[in-house]
Parts: structure tokens; sequence; C-alpha cells
DNA sequence: CGAATCTTTGAACTGAGTCAATTAAAGTGG
DNA sequence: CCACTTTAATTGACTCAGTTCAAAGATTCG
């Protein structure tokens, strides 16, 4: 890590003003900013902006190009023939998007803009092309897809938990811990996404969304004022996901009470290898 | 396209036996047949054997290589804190393994053998080199990338069906499609996981699935023996997905019973670029 | 300011989770 | 190869969390 997440978000800001955006800063937003050089500064990527409901990408739209999220945010959707809309990830500040397409033909999934959004556009043609004279893109772009892998499996782990409520705590811890990474508060959240989508990324009724957050409020464990959520007992939360009935099991286990020292996605972290077999 | 993945698969039994696999065997089963030449036929690759219930990679462990299964089978999990084990993926012929570790230290989900399999061992070094002289293994890798992030996209889809029915409905036809795409059959289907491991991957109690395919199977939509399901109405099983609850909605809608031409998917096609905006 | 969308809340029903017990299958060792 | 152990699968009973339907507030947007 070279300069601190927030200096370089503030940054971000300064760029997207200017809509004008080099390879340096994709680096520097992808958390690689100690890769950049005078190489990356001299490449200039196009910078697109999309306004608050807009599409950024259309499912079934020929796969031409990545996108990094500068600015706004985005809901990553897939449409069935019902019409009924599945909402695959949240993509903020220096999420990729568009990454289902690499290698195929077209687009398996749509982006629409929560609120007005900038995105840089890496067409992938072009983004191979240098990726043979700069090693460091091609580490880009694997780094951005085995995220991307990893990412959509912790969406999978927080769709089997067998109670709402625990998605819900999972959730927002997920996305807190993404704010934090990004140098923002991660007690303070602002949610642009509506009840409805996080019931759709969740896989639940957009009803449960608002029962659950209610619910956690009185608690004392958040606090929600329309779109802005506070996370106020995170340790509370963290040792909810691991219930795995709701309610019922929380009350029995009030009585021990113990905290227990986990990141805040409550996973644990994988750095030490382990032994073979 | 180039020979019948039929074939490609018989010829994927004789290479196993002799323990010994080219680049170019690689394509072929990842459908990339036709880009094989006798460059990619000079490049011998290491497999390796893993027997029923072992570990092919460990969560945690660092990610050095990427591996195709070329027989048997593997399920990929994730182990949290509490033990619980969160299937994320089950991984047949032609399938990547360990795509979440790429550009990243260290693998984010293990892998077991489900019987007796082998796979090609993919070291990620070697490929990028290669890959430098041989532009279709660079393509390979992207073209394996997207699919996994595609796939696990589907598999949000899958765990996000309010109904328990649905869920496995969705899930066997999702099989069925993977063993008809290798050219086998997508009617009997040899399911080589437990009914806990389906549990797992579909978030739900294992003995949900026993009811479920004990129900499927009264109503004539399957047939089950052990680890052996028949899918006797494949068109019933589409239909079935499509419907927010199980039973009731489906028991009402049975009067007006017309099957619509939906891939076996239940997804529509994505092939027909889209207008934009 | 009105229309549309989003959010909250209530009530009723039910699907599926949990607990428990039985049966079947698979693996182990003599 | 058979007795034995262990693990997987099925089935039942019960309960409640969460979906569905409905309707009233709150926000946002044109």
């Amino acid at each position: 890590m070279s300069a601190s997440p927030l200096l370089t978000a503030v940054a971000d800001h300064r760029a997207r003003a200017s809509a004008r955006c080099t390879a340096s800063d994709v680096l520097n937003w992808s958390g690689m900013g100690a890769e950049a050089s005078v190489a990356t500064d001299g490449i200039v990527l196009p910078m697109r902006h999309v306004a608050s409901g807009r599409w950024l990408v259309r499912e079934g739209q020929p796969f031409e190009a990545l996108y990094l999220v500068g600015g706004g945010s985005f809901k990553c959707v897939q449409t069935d023939e019902d019409g009924y809309e599945q909402v695959l990830a949240f993509a903020i500040h220096g999420d990729f998007i568009g990454l289902d397409g690499l290698g195929q033909l077209c687009n398996r999934s749509g982006a629409v803009a929560l609120e007005d959004s900038a995105v840089v556009t890496l067409p992938l043609a072009l983004l191979l092309a240098m990726g043979h004279e700069l090693p460091v893109l091609e580490t880009l772009l694997h780094r951005a897809a085995g995220t991307e892998v990893a990412r959509r499996g912790d969406n999978q782990y927080l769709m089997a938990a067998p109670s709402s409520e625990v998605r819900v705590a999972r959730f927002l811890l997920q996305f807190a811990q993404r704010q934090e990474s990004l140098g923002h508060s991660g007690r303070r959240l602002r949610m642009s996404m509506t009840r409805r989508d996080i019931a759709s990324y969740l896989g639940v009724a957009h009803e449960t969304i608002s029962r659950v957050l209610m619910a956690l409020a009185r608690d004392g464990f958040i606090a929600v004022s329309n779109r802005d959520i506070e996370l106020l007992d995170k340790p509370a939360l963290v040792e909810m996901q691991r219930l795995t009935r709701g309610r019922q099991a929380r009350d029995r286990r009030a009585d021990i009470a113990q905290h227990t020292t986990l990141d805040a996605s409550g996973r644990a972290n994988c750095r030490q290898p382990q032994a073979l077999q």
C-alpha cells in the first residue's frame, strides 16, 4: 500500500471532475498503487459518467470492456424470463464490473447506476495489448478476476444463512468492511440501494429486510434513518452471524455473552498456509 | 466446436490412463479444441490423481496453480470459524478449480474429491509465461475466469429461489445441462455428492433435500434410486422453477398447463445483443 | 403539488427448520 | 466374506420464521 485509501479516494474525485484518468489511477483504486509507474502514468483511459438509474451495461450486450467504478455505485443484475431481477452484486469505488463476460461473447449480467456515477472504461483488447508490455496490468486483470470469483463465493455463503437476520447482519458487515477498506467509516453507512435491491441480493422478501432492520434497531445493534445505517454494536452483529437460527437462539445465548475476536466479516482470515492433506 | 464432446470425453479417459496430458487436451476439455495446434501438442502437463475424500487444495494454502478436472468430481468448499462447511460448487470434467486464488496469495476455498478423480495441474507462472507465446492459452485463462464468475452468479440465482422445491429443480436442471454439454445423458444423472453436500450448496437443511426429491419422485417428475436420479419430465421441472412458491402455486397452475420453449436451464439465452439504454 | 416509488406495518398461513428416531448403505477389520 | 461400526438417508411431529397479501405512511421526482 502506498498512499492511504482515503487520500486516493479524494484524488479520485478530482480525477473524476476532469473526466480524465490514467492507468496509474486505476492501479491506485485497485489497491495496487505501489505498482504505478511513469509508464502507467502515460496511459490515459476514458471515463464515462452514468446518471442515476441508467444502465452501464446490459445483459446480453457484446462483451468489449471492463469497467472500474471511480465514483458512485452500481447494482449488477440478471433478469430471468419472468422479468424477475436478481441482484448479484453491489459495486462501489474500486470494484470491477463486467468480469463475467471475460472470454465470453456477451455480458452475462447488466449494471445500473444507483446514483450519479462514473467509471473508467477498460477495453479488453487494449488491456491485453498493454498487458504484454506492462505485466502489472496483466496482474491487475487476474487480481480483479480472482477477487470477483471469491466475492461471489462469499455471496453464496451469505445467502446460505438459514435465518434472514443472519443474512442481513452478514450483509451489513460485508458492506461496512468494504467501506472501511476504502478509508470511509465502517460505522456510518450510506446505502444507495433500495430495500428491494437488498432483498433480491439476499434472496428474501423485501418486507423482511424492513422488519429485520427494525428489529436490529430495536435491539440497539444499529440505528436506521432512511438509507443511512449506523452500526452501533459491531461485535454483536459479528456474534449474530454465527447462529444458525435467529432470535430464539440469540436469546438463549444472551447469558453467555462473550465476544470472540473475529474480523468484521466474521470469516477466518486466510494468511497462514495450512499443512497439506 | 471441433470434435463432439462425447469423443473428447472418451479420449480423456485414455489420456488419464497414461497419466500424461498435453495443452491440447486441456483445450479440448475446455471446449476450445479448435484452437489446439502442434505447439500445444508439445506442452506436457502433469496429472494428479486424487483419491475419494482427499483434498486437492486446502483453503488458505498458497496459491500456485489452477487445476482442470480430467475425471471424477470435486466439491469446492469454504469452512467458517464454526466449522460449518459451505459448498460453493461441484466441479466435474472440464471444470477449473482454484480460480478464486487468481492474483491472490492464497486459495480462498478448498476442493475435495467426491470419488477417485484426476486433475491436470496448471502452474500459474507457467501458464502466464506460455501465454505470452501462445495467445490461446491466455484466452483459455480468461474464458475460465469469466465462466467461473458467471457460474457463481448462476448459483446466486439458484439460491435466491424462495422455495426449496424450486432450488432443487434448478439444481437438477443445471447439473443435467452440464452433463449434456459433456456428451453424457441429460436424463440419467449419477450424483457423486451426498444429500448434505447438495443441501449446503443450496442453502437448505439436508432433510429438505430428501423430502423434496421424494416429493418430485411421487409426482413422477424424477426417479430416485440412491444416488442415481433420472429426470422423467424435464419440461415440468423447467416450468416449476418459474414459480415463486412451491406446491400450492403449482397445483393452482396445473389447469393451464402449457409448456414454454425454454432451454434446460430455464434462463433466457443471451446471444442477440440488445439495444443500448 | 401530485404521482410514483419506496418503506413500513399488520394479519394469516405455511414451508421448511429443528429434533428425534429408524432404516439403509458404506466402510473396517478380523 | 461376514460381523461390526460409522456414516448417510429417510420419515415423522412440531414449531416458528418468513412469505404473501393488503394497506397505510414516507420519500423522491417530475
